[in-house]
DNA sequence: TCTGGGGTCCTAGGACCC
DNA sequence: TCTGGGGTCCTAGGACCC
């Protein structure tokens, strides 16, 4: 066969994410090395038995034992541990201040921020500029040796590079290979893919590949990357639709999206979701969570000048409820009003709910457009509806001032509620302000 | 894993229209 | 009516990622 990837885009583009951000962050906030301190992250919500792991630093694993997604329960009782609570604005702002210096390597269009510690850099259009500057002899990995350097010396963080021809491949290289190099940096090229990807045998270890779709590739009798690659293609697209073809690409390396064409993701859906503390039985109880969780949702919409047209209400069945949840949604007059959003999911939810006893409650609102230009319901008199508008905008600026528990409807004051525990959360984590 | 939280994308199937 | 086919919109549900 000939090469396959003989017409594929070669690029130099660079996934860069920081080693253990939050548990770093924490290090270089106490002045401390992160590679050579024993901290972890924990946040400690009432509903996740005291305590759940969201970032251990390097020595904290190695030495401990510990892994992210911990428990409390699971943290050794070790005097030289450190174990912070997550600060997710302070994290935030160390982000900023990451892609700040990547932005002295690429221009804004040949920069995208995957996530809060991943960002992708395309340096091939400014690559004359860089040799100019560091030298003709300039290559990937000296590259990724300086921003290294580079961040490690104004911020204290470690950085972790995968290297590639674009930015899949760059993201491949990152997780498979630049974790485990004492350089934290790996290198991958089309030509390399079929030592360093073929290999892998737990399908799962590939970027977007989760245990069901690795279930499905195994009972097709792909049991390595080597065979996804060389599996027929037009079976796996019968199979598994267009899912078949990006695994094929994938298994090759092959990815021929550009960063600087980068579309953005327009913000589509805001949602927040909740395991709760204990299983809930009686339906007010469970109404009054929907409603305060809808509240959030809907003061998160105003702050960003959104408004919804769409709401969904999933409901989870606890463990030892035979009757399954259902999550549901409806269309409705695009809005950012608390009570328009709420009355929207106890409908769903009276529509929909046959007496489970519930465990888990998530609320998301999508469709969103800009607002400012919002229908009046026909429905509804004026007046009422610009009531309703400035109720909220006085409740927000009071949880803005104070925080979000200076104001918590009556009910959540019942036993229902988990408003006052959850306060202060950005994110599900703990913000270390008032309002996020 | 006796239950973290926020988010995106894809698909199947039904309703409806031309 | 034992009737075709294409397109769009909508909902429910699945899958995955950080």
């Amino acid at each position: 066969m000939l090469d396959p990837t003989e017409h594929e885009p070669q690029r130099k583009v660079m996934m860069i994410d920081t080693k253990s951000f939050y548990a770093s962050c924490e290090c270089v906030a106490l002045g401390m090395n992160p590679m050579k301190t024993m901290l972890i992250v924990m946040s400690q919500a009432e509903n996740t038995n005291g305590g759940l792991v969201l970032a251990a630093s390097p020595m904290a694993k190695k030495n401990l034992g510990i892994k992210n997604v911990d428990r409390r329960r699971d943290v050794p009782d070790d005097p030289r541990l450190i174990i912070k609570p997550p600060r997710m604005n302070y994290y935030i702002a160390m982000n900023k201040r990451i892609n700040d210096v990547f932005r002295e390597y690429v221009g804004d269009d040949d920069l995208q921020l995957y996530s809060i510690d991943e960002s992708l850099l395309d340096v091939t259009s400014s690559w004359e500029y860089l040799k100019y500057r560091f030298g003709q002899d300039l290559t990937m990995k000296k590259l990724a040796r300086i921003i290294q350097l580079e961040v490690k010396n104004k911020m204290g963080l470690y950085l972790t590079v995968g290297i590639g021809e674009n930015p899949v491949m760059a993201k491949l290289a990152l997780d498979l290979e630049a974790k485990k190099n004492h350089s934290l940096i790996g290198e991958w090229h089309y030509e390399t893919v079929p030592a360093k990807l073929w290999p892998i045998t737990d399908l799962t270890d590939v970027w977007s590949i989760g245990k069901r779709t690795a279930k499905t590739l195994n009972r097709l009798g792909i049991v390595s990357m080597r065979d996804l690659a060389f599996f027929d293609p037009y079976r796996l697209k019968k199979e598994l639709g267009v899912r078949g073809n990006e695994l094929t690409a994938l298994a090759w390396g092959v990815d021929r999206s550009i960063v600087s064409h980068k579309y953005h993701p327009k913000e589509n859906s805001i949602s927040n979701s909740q395991v709760l503390p204990r299983d809930y039985y009686l339906e007010r109880d469970i109404k009054t969570v929907i409603r305060e969780i809808g509240e959030q949702v809907a003061s998160r919409l105003r702050s960003k000048h959104k408004m919804g047209g769409v709401v969904s209400l999933y409901i989870g069945s606890a463990m030892s409820e035979t009757v399954p949840g259902f999550s549901a949604q409806t269309k409705i007059s695009p809005t950012n009003n608390s009570q328009m959003i709420v009355d929207a999911l106890y409908k769903i939810f009276d529509a929909h709910y046959e007496g489970q006893v519930v465990r888990n409650i998530g609320v998301s609102v999508g469709k969103l457009e800009a607002d400012g230009h919002e229908q009046l319901d026909l429905f509804i008199p004026v007046e009422t509806n610009v009531k309703q508008h400035k109720i909220d905008s006085t409740i927000d600026d009071i949880r803005h001032k104070f925080g979000t528990t200076a104001l918590v409807k009556l009910s959540s004051k019942s036993k229902g509620g988990t408003m006052i525990q959850r306060a202060g959360l950005v994110g599900g984590h703990n913000g270390g302000n008032a309002y996020g």
